[in-house]
DNA sequence: CAAAATTAAATTGTGCACAATCAAAGTTAG
DNA sequence: CTAACTTTGATTGTGCACAATTTAATTTTG
């Protein structure tokens, strides 16, 4: 195999990224527009559902940065604008006025809720084996360790 | 395996393609830079690349927008920018004045020997198996395949 | 033919991503 | 203690994505 075979392969392994994951929003977008939320938004809420069920150390803006690989300028707006829906509640850390600290509202949590619903009633529209899918998990993890230089 | 599980699962896989997608942009940034383009206007032009060597029998935007799943509100202002930059060139079709025309300048099918030479002298730093690679993207066309509705 | 329907691209408006910069709070060192 | 440095989040500006609408050209129909 040549290296302009390689390069082929990997300039494929791009675009099949780049177009799998907007087909999984369109994909998601008739929950996503009965929840009133966007998919960036599901994203960050999924995250802190799980932050409501198994509080970590820090719940900060930072951590949740982190997590998903987002800086504030991309959070900043996406968390006030999901503060202005009721759905999830910012405030200064009393003990580092640095720190903002974030967590879902009642009304946040019950998205949750709607979301499982939701989705449950889609479950056997997938033809995509549940096998299949988990390997495919596996092998995305993997190939994001690789990008960002874990190894 | 429950319900609850397989919802789990697919928000999972939802979470990997994102972030995978994400990272492969980043990895490729120094490249881009280097090149003077984005990383969307890359993914364009590899298609037109295509195209200037086995030449397709409509290079309209809509075939690009076919090819790439993308709608004029994103091409139209990607495709003027990379005219600005004299890579692309657009015109009317004079058989059907609905249609735009488009095709890589000299200067921008000069760029997809840059981009080789670049991603050649990266091929070495790849500790990703080729193979692993190459069953990935198989895996995401199913998955895309899928998605979109074929099957 | 002329009206209605369809098609292709452009335009408008919202919301990410992300680079770059800034401001304020906190930490470290002289 | 205070000046230098670091950390955290906010702000600014550019460029996608994509829904919704608009405009103009073409095709279909009555």
């Amino acid at each position: 195999m040549t290296d302009r075979d390689i390069i082929r392969l990997d300039n494929q392994l791009c675009f099949m990224l780049y177009a799998c994951s907007r087909a999984m929003t369109r994909a998601y977008q008739p929950m996503l527009k009965k929840l009133g939320i966007t998919y960036p938004q599901y994203i960050v809420l999924m995250v802190l559902w799980e932050w409501h069920d198994q509080p970590p150390v820090e719940q900060t803006v930072k951590a949740l940065g982190e997590r998903l690989q987002l800086d504030s300028g991309t959070l900043t707006p996406l968390l006030k604008r999901l503060e202005q829906a009721g759905l999830v509640s910012r405030r200064r850390d009393d003990s580092d006025e640095r720190r903002v600290l974030v967590e879902v509202t009642a009304q946040g949590y019950a998205l949750s809720a709607k979301a499982s619903e939701w989705l449950q009633s889609q479950v056997g529209e997938h033809s995509v084996s549940l096998d299949k899918i988990s390997q495919l998990r596996g092998e995305l993890r993997e190939l994001l360790d690789h990008l960002t230089g874990e190894v």
